[in-house]
DNA sequence: CGTCTATTTGAATGTACTCAAAAGCGGTGG
DNA sequence: CCACCGCTTTTGAGTACATTCAAATAGACG
């Protein structure tokens, strides 16, 4: 039994406690030490993932070695390279743990049958891919319609303790700035 | 009964001819001329819809009037606001018809309605929101990792037939890029 | 055919990037 | 516990990609 997790599922959805049971049975723990990887570009992947303890950030690598970070995800949140497990394809994005990390795998299989033996998860997993939805459209639309002035103070408004958790330079990629601009933003601004 | 929003749900779920005449009757079909709106900022808005002909361009308006496009909807899609559906506040964007469009309202209510007595309805809105999410997230990859020239001639490939559909000063809001920098780029290469 | 808007063209500007090097900080081991 | 080492952050100069503003041209629609 998995209490951060349960609590999790259970601002969405109800469960018996044989549910519950049932649900934590399906899920494997993964510890992951600080710089390892959850996942590494071009590995197979079938899984989602749950954060218990520590932070994990997730990245593409272009043609020339060049990092992008798409997201950070710690105590609470879920992760995972879902585009390339639902595809049944190699892993294109990487996930590193940033600090020594704790998180519970659920496989894409599980999944399924876990909605189908228990329907309400199939409405918790909605609400999950729609909230997912909802932050990725809102980031996107703050990189078309925000300098980075602005991106990286509402990042700092939204997110206040993340900026004292992972490296600047990630940060900087994230928002969609070197790391040297942003630097020089910080000695501008506050 | 719509023959292609049933199709599009077809997809993923299979219905009885009792729950798609019960799903059919949830809708509200709507028309709209040439530059109407399907939805204006600052209107309430509590529906999602499918898109059964026509096209219809999504954004968003910041403090000094600068519009920036978030998205483009056609025939099989579906587009609302959905951020502000579910919170049950006002539109932050507008939904503008490039074209007489024909739309296929579906309201929250309804949609939970749906959910609780045609529980595949659950499993269909998880899919169409992981795919939303998918396409967010790839959108907003190529926003950071690739350079204007690069987000256009992916988009070429992706959507050839959206290219002659909708004006070229909304595809580049769309791809992060002034009008007058896309003009540019199309003259020096292809 | 005429008007209105979209697109193209061009020049000047600016925001953000690259490259390089110094300074700061943290983790590790002595 | 301190000192060293390596990585992160800062600083600065030069540059480039993309923007702004303005005007001319082209294209669409009535």
């Amino acid at each position: 039994m998995y209490p951060a997790l349960l609590a999790n599922v259970a601002q969405y959805i109800s469960l018996t406690s044989a549910e519950q049971a049932y649900f934590s049975s399906l899920l494997v723990p993964l510890r992951v030490a600080r710089f390892g990887y959850v996942l590494q570009a071009g590995q197979p992947t079938r899984s989602l993932f749950f954060v218990v303890r520590g932070c994990v950030r997730t990245y593409a690598t272009d043609a020339h070695g060049q990092e992008t970070v798409l997201g950070f995800a710690w105590e609470g949140w879920w992760g995972g390279d879902a585009a390339s497990a639902m595809a049944a394809r190699p892993a294109t994005l990487t996930i590193q743990a940033l600090e020594t990390t704790e998180v519970l795998l659920l496989s894409l299989e599980r999944l399924e049958q876990l909605c189908t033996r228990v329907p309400a998860f199939e409405r918790f997993f909605r609400l999950l891919f729609q909230n997912a939805f909802l932050l990725e459209q809102r980031q996107r639309l703050a990189l078309l319609q925000w300098p980075a002035a602005e991106r990286y103070a509402r990042f700092c408004r939204q997110y206040p303790r993340l900026r004292q958790r992972v490296a600047q330079k990630y940060i900087a990629s994230y928002l969609g700035m070197t790391p040297e601009f942003l630097s020089a933003l910080r000695t501008r601004h506050g």
